[in-house]
Order: C-alpha cells, then sequence, then structure tokens
DNA sequence: AAAATCAACTAACAAACGTTAGTTTTGTGT
DNA sequence: ACACAAAACTAACGTTTGTTAGTTGATTTT
C-alpha cells in the first residue's frame, strides 16, 4: 500500500523540475531542495541521476507500447484505429504529463542501453502508425496524401498535447477527444 | 560582403550542437573544438554563451512576428490568412533549421531582457492566430470548434516540422505546403 | 619599416556539478 | 528500554563549467 515509496516522490519530483527547465539545468542539489533534504540523501533512494531519467522515460514509453499493441491487434478499420490512438494519446497525456515533458525533451540524454531501448520502441511505434495510415490509403478510407504528412501531422499534436492541456484552464477530456479526432479526420473546413 | 564573419560561424556551429543536445548540454569547450580552437578564443568574437542563444533564437522569432505581421495586414479570407501561416512557417523552417529547434527547446534558458521579449512575442503570435481563427468560424468559414484545439493541432504540427523535414529525405518544400494545408483544411477522410 | 589590429594561444579562476564516505538522527518492532 | 534499520546529515572528492587575464604570432594600415 506504500506505492508513495520515497524512491518515487524523488521521481514525481524531478519530473515537475524537468518538465520546467529540462534535465540538463536541473541539478541533484535543486531536486532535494524542492524535497527538503540535502543532495546527497537522495542517494540513499536511488543509485543516481541517470535512473530518474530511465525510469522517468521508460515507464511511459512501455505505455505507449503496450497501448499501441492493444490498438493493432484490434480488429477495427483504419480510422478506427487513428482514433483509438488519439484517445490514447490524450489518456496518457492526462495520466503522465511530466513524464511526456522528459520522453519528448530529454530522451536523448539517456545512456546506451537505455537510449538504445527507447529509439527501437520509438521507431517501431511509428512504424505501426504508417502502417495503419498507409492501409487505410491502400482500402480507399483515408486521402491518397503522402503518409508521413499525415503521420507527423497527428503525431506532432498528439506528443505536445501536454504543453497545452493543462494551459488553457484544462481543456475537458471528453471535448478534448471529440474536437481533436473530428479536426484530423474531417479538417477544419466547414463545407455547406 | 562578409556576412560569414567568425561570429556568425561560431553562431551556425554552436546550433547544430544545440539542435541535437540541447543548450545545457553543450559547452563552451564543445563548440569550440567544432571549429577547431580553443574556449577561450570564442571569446574574442562574442561576449558569452548567452549571446549565441539569444542571438539565434531572436532571429526566428522576429522573422515569425514580421510574417505574421503581413498576414494579418493582408486582405485574404480567415482559410487564406491560415494557408499563409502555414507556408510561412515551412519557409522558416527550410531557411531557419537549427534556430527552430533552439527557440522551441531552449527559450526557457534567456535571461530576464530576451527572455520577456520572447515570451511577448510569441504570446502576441498565438493571439493572432487565435482571432483569424476565431474570425473564421464567426464568418461560417471554419467549422465551429473549440478555436484552442484547432489553434494548437496546427502549431504543435507546424512547430516540430523541423524534425521531420530533414528526417525523411528533405520531402519537397512545395507537395509539402500543399498537402498539410489540405490536411488540415480538409481532413484526412476520403469522402465518396 | 613601424604601428596597430586581429585572432589565436596558455594558464588559471571561482563556482557548480554528480557522487562517495562516514556519521548522526529518527522511527519501528520486540 | 533496547536493537535495528531507514533516512537524514556533514564534509569532501575529482570534474567540468563559463569566463578572464595576459601573451604571441600573423595580417593589415599608416
Amino acid at each position: 500500500m506504500k506505492n508513495t515509496s520515497r524512491k518515487t516522490e524523488i521521481i514525481t519530483v524531478a519530473s515537475q523540475l524537468f518538465k520546467e527547465k529540462g534535465y540538463n539545468a536541473v541539478s541533484m542539489r535543486d531536486i532535494a531542495q524542492a524535497m527538503g533534504i540535502k543532495a546527497a540523501s537522495l542517494y540513499n533512494h536511488i543509485t543516481g541521476k541517470q535512473e530518474i531519467l530511465s525510469t522517468l522515460i521508460l515507464e511511459v514509453a512501455y505505455e505507449f507500447t503496450n497501448g499501441m499493441n492493444s490498438v493493432i491487434a484490434g480488429e477495427m478499420s483504419s480510422l478506427e484505429k487513428i482514433k483509438s490512438i488519439i484517445e490514447l494519446h490524450i489518456d496518457i497525456t492526462v495520466n503522465y504529463s511530466e513524464g511526456l515533458a522528459a520522453l519528448n525533451n530529454d530522451w536523448m540524454h539517456l545512456e546506451s542501453g537505455d537510449l538504445k531501448a527507447f529509439v527501437k520502441m520509438r521507431e517501431d511505434y511509428e512504424e505501426n502508425f504508417r502502417s495503419i495510415i498507409k492501409q487505410g490509403i491502400k482500402e480507399g478510407e483515408i486521402q491518397p496524401r503522402h503518409p508521413e504528412v499525415i503521420l507527423f501531422s497527428i503525431l506532432s499534436t498528439l506528443r505536445t498535447l501536454y504543453i497545452w492541456f493543462q494551459k488553457r484552464g484544462k481543456l475537458d477530456v471528453n471535448v478534448l477527444k471529440k474536437d481533436l479526432v473530428e479536426v484530423f479526420l474531417n479538417g477544419i473546413v466547414n463545407k455547406i
């Protein structure tokens, strides 16, 4: 029942600082001060600064990988799969806002093993997404445009969602899901 | 005739390193080494590390501000204005790829005066964009969705363009402009 | 030819960094 | 009340950081 161990507390506090200033601009002394203790005391709970970063990023990365695996396993049309992916991103954004910031901005500061694992997961994720789009174009569900343009326009928006979500008075999650799906699927032009 | 002064050389080299690792992970010794000189020699041409960052970011920021001012001054429909903004971003992405990376990822490391100026410019830019969208909705040109969702979905994509543009074998600029405009204006669904 | 300017250099600085070692305090179960 | 473990502390370490001072050699100006 104590999922709020001291270790996860440290990671939570650190993630908030990372989100604001980035991994390299946050010192162990900054993290310690935010917790009301001294920097050396952190090492009773973690092996080092790098562990904070990798724990934070890989947790979210697995969340994406598992979510994507569920989507591609389901028997849905391509458009429904894309809709599911959009909703997956929004759910993760709501629950892992700080981890997402680290994943987006500081993944390159992971060290060798973790870095390789992360890059692999991200490449696989993008490749799965790309396949869904191509399949949709092939079956005539999606307009025949450059798949890469569709992929990155959707993915860029979803990846940056964490910045916007809390800035504008916490947009309602369901409104966001509905509007975002419609913007991408139907565009913004009013056709009357 | 010597726009390739030593100072601009330094800023160019630094911007490429910043793009890969971020401002704080790049040392003056890293920059110097990439130029084949010693770190202290850099100070014959620049006042410090901070000057590199602010020069880099503010140059691009002014480019956006001027571009947006041209757009809102023109007599176009809202949809045409949005199309112009998309093209503006693509043009800047092509010409200022490294500066864009710094602007997106390291703006928070600007110091007081420059930081304030930058944040002001960015807020004004977003407010102008938002007004165009609202105007378009009011006049029935744009579908009546949450303006903030439209704003951030377009802007997120445009801001991240610099990552994708050169990764995928340099997408042709005109294809990109055409497809991106169509994705946002008409969506991806094939309506037949 | 002499003087001045430029752009590199070496050497060093104080501050901040992540981390380790050893010690003391705090809290818990018996 | 006592023993033990958890978690804080102080002090210090070796590096790396951005930056300054003073010097040297090359190029340009007078």
